[in-house]
DNA sequence: GGCCAGGCTGAAG
DNA sequence: CTTCAGCCTGGC
């Protein structure tokens, strides 16, 4: 284990709650496992500004501070957005340690794909068993676990695989994208240089994939934190908080940040 | 047991 | 261009 200090803080269960990951879990008290393309780490909080984690000094560096958004300081970012609306004032306030995770830009775009009319647990207990079917079984010195599965594993797996997972109507979705990923029409590596509306565009070539899903994979899987998903959660906000008027522009390039301090407030409060 | 969930598609107005 | 029914299935 090592310490990591931080110039900012951080809360893991606030993360783990947010709704922006599907697979991150506590396997002990405190202790918070999460997993990024072949990366497992395993971290503990120590006090606000100051973890504790289970990889060297490399793979940190190298995987997990861009994953956790270290470049970025979100207490500076929560004081240029203070007092612009006073909802958003609290939600910034009640999400203190939230922050934006870049994850692996597949696994964003499956698990948004099958996050439509699904509540979160479904959504979690859907992608565990799509994992334990087709991804690579990993152990670790606390637990076995499995990676995301490849495209190329999802292509091949049959059409009951599939339904076996609770896909339902999602499972042609899932193969569309599967399909378009591992045949290189899609190359989600080769996209992330386009801009964010081009990026938008060419994941909503895929079947299954509307405005908030392509939204979502652009905050959480490529780190375009002026993209707004607009979800049930936000829109209701929106109607009750915003007097029916869609204020995130006001934000600027915080608006993917704003939002999802608001989406955890609207949530949880 | 019934209701509804972090939307999307395709068809109809 | 905008609206809207219907959709699989699991969790509460």
């Amino acid at each position: 284990m090592m310490i990591v200090k931080l110039k900012d803080e951080i809360d893991l269960k606030i993360i783990q709650k947010s709704g922006q990951c599907f697979r991150v879990k506590e396997i002990k008290d405190g202790l918070f496992r999460f997993i990024t393309g072949k990366n497992i780490v395993y971290i503990r909080e120590k006090s606000k500004k100051e973890i504790e984690v289970s990889c060297d000094e490399k793979t940190w560096k190298n995987v997990w501070e861009e994953y956790f958004d270290l470049g970025t300081d979100y207490a500076e970012i929560c004081k240029e957005e203070r007092g612009k609306n006073s909802f958003a004032d609290a939600a910034m306030e009640f999400g203190r340690g939230l922050r934006i995770l870049k994850q692996d830009e597949w696994e964003m775009l499956i698990s948004f794909i099958i996050s439509q009319r699904k509540s979160i647990p479904a959504i979690s207990s859907c992608i565990e068993a799509l994992c334990d079917k087709f991804g690579e079984k990993i152990e670790t010195e606390y637990e076995k676990v499995n990676l995301f599965p490849t495209p190329q594993s999802l292509l091949n797996a049959s059409a009951d695989e599939l339904k076996a997972c609770g896909l339902g109507y999602r499972a042609p979705y899932i193969r569309d994208a599967a399909m378009k990923v591992a045949a290189g029409e899609l190359d989600l590596n080769a996209i992330s240089t386009l801009s964010d509306d081009e990026l938008f565009e060419s994941l909503l070539k895929v079947h299954g994939v509307g405005k908030k899903v392509a939204n979502c994979v652009l905050l959480f899987g490529y780190a375009r934190k002026e993209r707004v998903p607009i979800d049930v959660w936000i829109s209701r906000v929106i109607d009750e908080e915003f007097g029916g008027e869609n204020l995130f522009p006001i934000f600027g390039k915080n608006g993917g940040i704003m939002q999802q301090y608001i989406f955890y407030y609207e949530k949880n409060r």
